[in-house]
RNA sequence: GCGCCCGUAGCUCAGCUGGAUAGAGCACCGGACUUCGAAUCCGGGAGUCGCAGGUUCGAAUCCUGCCGGGCGCGCCA
């Protein structure tokens, strides 16, 4: 918030700059304020120097001095002494801005007032997004892979909520077709298995333990009953309903919900999809062959036309996927995220082209696609197979790692990485594991401020708090990181980019537990006293808003 | 063969819309607890940013080509 303050004041003087015919309007819009990489080049700096002298080179011809020009905004910036200590040329023709210790300094009065808001939009931006993820049939218990997805989806849609978007998140799945009536031939040839009957288990069946689980309760439940039952459905609605209550149950763990669940079925029963196919048609950009149905995905820039029902009659996946994006679209959304795995790649074109056919402004769909995960135990890959089930579930990390470690190991990576999940690093309880880092500088800020009431130190009233006192180098730098968080927040949201919090996060603890190691927060000092346990408090609520963020816990002790 | 992603320190990775001497954690070596929590801190070494061109005042970042790894390329989802 205080950069955007300097942006003001620097337009203001590029404006003026304008009225004196120090240059032209020309780089309007083209200039920026950065953060410095080192603390001797300020708390900010701006190019616009530079990209005047392009511009004005570009327009006339003439040769302009970068330097010169850095030079006149510097006289014009001599106004606004009152947020900058100093304004200095330097390199090429950069301006640096060292902003007065005391805006810093009052950034406290801005955290603790506002406490858990802070780091919230202050309002609504009035736009409602959708997050769709996860989105696994009921097949089976979730893998890592859900779990990345689940995570990261969470994530980003606490991080939208919180830059002022008006959230759903929603879960998009099927319970018809072949994937489940296999699914209800597996549970049928355990059953029988497990009966001591004679059974034919599906040659692509499901071989997961949990198939054994689930006929295991039907023969509880219903005995023998079931053994000359031709019909699938009883087999296959039992295990849909155990599987989703173990998927529920497992994001449950992982603190996720969703607002809503959609079911790909619906799309059939309320005519969507013919309506689609109709549409298209119209559109003159459906046709068949072969007894199938192609759609001229030719005409979107795609190598090939794609098939949307297959021969039998049945749709492929790819109509149902267009479909649903249109409901999307009807719903009123402004912006619609779909969090997807590397291995769906493909689908994306297809669903992009179908909204584009249909009308639809297909830039208002994000896709992110995230990287598959490998987990790594001493030093090791974890071999997985979807095919034999002996992938590593969700839960089954859940229960050697618990949900902070879990989420914050799927958040340190941006989506585009492969993730390595370190199992070892993971499970250690100390020294080396970042989860511990930022938690325990909470939990050590929390015990601090705890220790002070105790000992009978007065934090007195913020508004007569000294803050001027907090001078030294490393308070001055866990000011700014609190100064820079609400903001930080907001850029995340808009680029999808939760990993950005945690490495933030990681950063502010470490400015914290270095300060921590070198002053003193009571001392004999009563005023200085009063102004560090304001910076603490500060601190505090920044370090606990951002693990909320990320979904996690911020203990107080540990 | 085509498409998408990745290639930065020994390892795992940051690096926002191109910017000034490329960063962090882990690992390794050496230090710091009679005082607010040592799950911490301080110091040290370590990199031709895959390679080659190009655009620019300026490139890890943008463009092109190549090399290496991952994932896709079905009338499967």
């Amino acid at each position: 918030m205080i950069k955007k303050r300097l942006q003001k004041r620097l337009d203001q003087c590029f404006a003026e700059g304008c009225q004196k015919g120090f240059w032209s309007d020309a780089a309007a819009d083209c200039y920026a304020v950065e953060e410095p990489k080192h603390e001797n080049q300020g708390d900010f700096s701006t190019n616009m120097a530079m990209v005047i002298a392009g511009r004005e080179k570009k327009a006339t011809g003439k040769k302009v001095n970068p330097r010169e020009i850095a030079g006149h905004l510097i006289k014009l910036l001599e106004q606004h002494s009152d947020i900058l200590e100093r304004a200095e040329t330097a390199g090429p023709g950069f301006v640096n801005f060292f902003i007065k210790p005391s805006v810093w300094q009052s950034v406290v009065k801005l955290v603790c007032p506002a406490d858990e808001s802070y780091g919230l939009a202050a309002e609504e931006n009035g736009k409602r997004v959708l997050v769709e993820f996860v989105s696994a049939n009921p097949t089976g218990p979730l893998s890592v892979g859900h779990g990345r997805q689940a995570v990261l989806g969470d994530c980003i849609a606490r991080l939208l909520d919180a830059a002022g978007y008006e959230v759903d998140r929603e879960y998009y799945y099927n319970d018809a077709g072949r994937q489940m009536r296999v699914l209800g031939e597996s549970t049928r040839s355990r059953y029988l298995e497990l009966l001591g009957l004679p059974f034919e288990f599906p040659e692509d069946g499901y071989q997961g333990e949990y198939i054994y689980d689930i006929a295991r309760e039907l023969i509880e439940e219903k005995g023998d009953s079931l053994r000359d039952i031709e019909d699938v459905a009883p087999f296959k609605n039992k295990a849909e309903a155990c599987i989703f209550k173990d998927i529920h149950g497992t994001l449950i763990r992982l603190g996720i919900t969703f607002d809503k669940y959609y079911n790909e079925h619906s799309l059939y029963e309320n005519g969507h999809i013919d309506d689609v196919v109709a549409r298209l048609r119209d559109k003159g950009l459906v046709y068949e062959l072969d007894g199938a149905v192609w759609f001229k995905t030719t005409k979107f820039g795609q190598k090939q036309d794609r098939v949307i029902i297959k021969s039998s009659g049945e749709p492929t996946y790819r109509l149902p996927d267009i479909a649903y994006h249109r409901e999307k679209f009807k719903r009123g959304y402004d912006w619609m995220v779909d969090i997807f795995g590397a291995d769906h790649i493909a689908t994306v074109p297809d669903v992009m082209a179908g909204i584009r056919a249909l009308g639809y402004d297909d830039s208002k769909v994000t896709v992110v696609l995230h990287q598959f995960v490998t987990l790594m135990r001493q030093g090791r890959q974890v071999k997985m197979s979807t095919r034999k089930a002996n992938f590593v579930t969700v839960d089954e990390l859940l229960d050697e790692v618990g949900p902070d470690v879990m989420r914050f190991f799927f958040l340190m990576r941006k989506a585009d990485s492969q993730l390595e999940f370190d199992l070892d690093l993971a499970t250690s309880q100390s020294q080396e594991n970042p989860v511990y880092y930022v938690q325990y500088g909470h939990a050590r800020l929390s015990s601090i401020l705890k220790m002070a009431e105790e000992k009978g130190a007065k934090q007195g009233t913020l508004d007569d708090a000294p803050l001027h006192l907090l001078v030294e180098p490393e308070e001055l730098r866990i000011l700014k990181g609190i100064a820079a968080y609400p903001s930080l927040v907001i850029h995340a949201a808009n680029d999808l980019a939760p990993h950005r919090i945690v490495f933030f996060l990681q950063e502010l603890a470490g400015l914290f537990h270095s300060y921590y190691n070198k002053y003193r927060f009571i001392s004999d000092d009563a005023d200085l006293t009063r102004a560090r346990l304001w910076l603490g408090h500060g601190l505090r609520i920044v370090l606990r808003n951002g693990l909320l963020l990320l979904g996690m816990t911020a203990p107080e002790k540990m």
